[in-house]
DNA sequence: ACCTGAACACCGTTCAAGT
DNA sequence: ACCTGAACACCGTTCAAGT
């Protein structure tokens, strides 16, 4: 009841559980190593049988993240299918506090978790687009959304902070991230687009 | 000559300039403010009296780094400005290691650093559109240029350590990354271009 | 198979006090 | 105006040893 997980000996499972409703609860800032060994009521270094370093469960959080994310309702062809997977990525995002910054950092180091850029990749290329087009314009997709969503998520728990900062700065206009969000996504599809045919 | 940054005294200028070479010569993660007082000869804390926290002296360096962005020769216009615009850019942030990473870390805090927003919607309401489509355009352009040139910078790195973990993973295709950057702005630009004669 | 205990080598930040 | 000294409250990771 006061946040130990009481059982003694834990999965790997377990572990990654855990990180996660640390994630969602405190935000990445304070998801440390320390702080999840007392959540799961065992030292900092029994952390490190189950992962090899903060990394690996890093990129472990964000494979589970990513992967929540599916188009509900039978799949729509074309550019809808592009945009219905965009609109899924987000919402698996948004799951989870700071989700984007998660996937981000893991992706950039280049550990796991490919498969949001297979799954647009994928979208793309059954929009009739070679897979090499694909694959970039996949690559181009996701580093949109992950800067979008990390930058909509940073707001959140800056105006829950109470620290509006007189709310200039910031890219303005983040009034409403969803219409922000499908304006991005509709700029590239629309790029897309008109690259199939040539004038 | 060992590093040690001598004459004692110093200014506000003194100690981003110096953060800006520690940046540069290790990396992000190796600009703790202990080292940076260090490379200045003096004590943690006196960092504090020219900058109130880390978190304002890398906006400072964002700062830095972006206002140095300018294109070169005679000012194009219309859809090429945006271009060099969004190289100009790129060039920018490649010109200090971790140079992405660190706008758009402070970015996302909206901390300062708004000019690379408004240089590239500058670019883009001058191409004529309208200031809301211009401000949106550029902010997803933004997010997927310091997206993209983070992964950039992380890969590199990467590789200069010697990891290559087997080229799988990682976005793929990476191979010519100025090419894949003229890609992904390119797809952008078009979809703006579509946008302004709807059919 | 899973964990403890203890240590190593660090962090950012505050604050009274000095010059 | 600019800095010291000392402390506070933390980090991630390693490794021998225990059960």
């Amino acid at each position: 009841m006061t946040g130990s997980e009481n059982g003694r000996r834990h999965t790997r499972d377990d572990v990654a559980r855990t990180a996660l409703r640390i994630l969602d609860d405190y935000g990445l800032p304070d998801l440390t190593m320390r702080r999840l060994a007392s959540a799961l009521d065992v030292q900092p270094s029994a952390l490190y049988w189950h992962f090899s370093n903060k990394q690996s469960l890093l990129a472990e959080l964000a494979d589970r993240i990513v992967t929540r994310a599916t188009v509900p309702g039978p799949a729509p062809g074309g550019a809808a299918r592009v945009h219905a997977e965009a609109a899924a990525l987000r919402d698996a995002l948004l799951a989870y506090r700071d989700g984007a910054e998660v996937v981000a950092s893991t992706l950039a180091l280049g550990l796991g978790s490919t498969v949001a850029h297979d799954r647009l990749a994928a979208a793309i290329a059954a929009d009739g687009f070679d897979p090499n087009t694909a694959r970039r314009a996949a690559s181009t997709l996701l580093h949109f959304i992950l800067g979008h969503v990390s930058h909509e998520q940073q707001r959140m728990q800056y105006d829950s902070l109470g620290v509006l900062a007189d709310h200039t700065g910031s890219l303005r206009d983040e009034d409403d991230p969803a219409a922000e969000y499908a304006f991005g996504v509709g700029l590239l599809v629309s790029g897309l687009e008109l690259s199939r045919s040539p004038a």
